[in-house]
DNA sequence: TATTGTTATACTCTATAACTATA
DNA sequence: TATAGTTATAGAGTATAACAATA
């Protein structure tokens, strides 16, 4: 049996056309290099997204960090944990509504951020010559106009 | 601090144009019914993207099979004999390279993916009737062809 | 009563390396 | 020597639920 069972059937594309499998492909592809950097800051993935979306959206709370990381608010809260200790950022209680806490990046941590800046934008440059600086802005428009359909 | 300490660097781009987070978002936006769907069956997304792949492109070794379904060949290991034990597929040495073991589904394991057949169609369908079917014919050749680029 | 965050549990995946069988 | 797959281990994420504090 070298062959699909169902060709073309209805139910389900090639895989190569599953919008999931497609995506997380793509992903494969795009996180070699980045991983490779990371791996030498002795952050992974998980820590370096909580990173970037405190330092581009300024301080919040970790109900919406969780949601703009893609993490669940139970893994963040171990996350955190290990995060504030190595001092990459810090939390304080909200002052009008005390059952929140205000999560912020410390210099440390904008400091381990910049200092990827100069790789990570080589990364990026390096596969945008490969696939071209027009498509990647129309995948990235497409990604983005995908994300914002949830309700 | 409320602003990006970079707004505009060259080394990051916003986190909602950053190809990785984009990606992942995207992707988070799309599993939710199909997750729905699936735990239904006592089956998950690795395993599920093992039986796919299987059926579409019919027996082959593991190596092949782990990096067309996005897996480490170790997790594969671990994965294919739970699912083997469940009658879902099966082993047996290739003949030529007795190094060498091919996986082939069985009847059950296609009876299981293609149960779901109707229901995949239709969260597809839904999604595609939201984003719209030509974007979604764009944004599958762009992640195609960002997949293909690796050597 | 509902929400925010924490903790606990069981399961799974990741990453790495050492190991075997075969080539 | 190199390759295909297995096993073991440590670390981490996922999914779920129960829980405390606050609203």
């Amino acid at each position: 049996m070298n062959q699909p069972s169902h060709p073309d059937s209805p139910g389900f594309r090639r895989t190569s056309r599953s919008l999931p499998i497609a995506l997380l492909r793509a992903r494969e592809t795009v996180m070699g290099p980045i991983r490779d950097m990371l791996s030498q800051s002795g952050i992974n993935e998980q820590k370096w997204r909580v990173l970037r979306v405190l330092d581009e959206e300024g301080p919040m709370e970790q109900t919406a960090l969780a949601a703009r990381a893609c993490l669940l608010l139970s893994s963040l809260t171990r996350i955190l944990k290990t995060m504030e200790a190595e001092d990459l950022l810090s939390r304080r209680v909200d002052s009008a509504d005390r059952r929140k806490s205000i999560v912020s990046v410390t210099d440390r941590g904008r400091d381990l951020i910049h200092r990827h800046s100069p790789e990570s934008a080589a990364i990026m440059q390096r596969l945008e010559g490969r696939f071209g600086a027009d498509r990647m802005e129309q995948l990235l428009d497409l990604l983005e106009e995908l994300h914002e359909l949830e309700p």
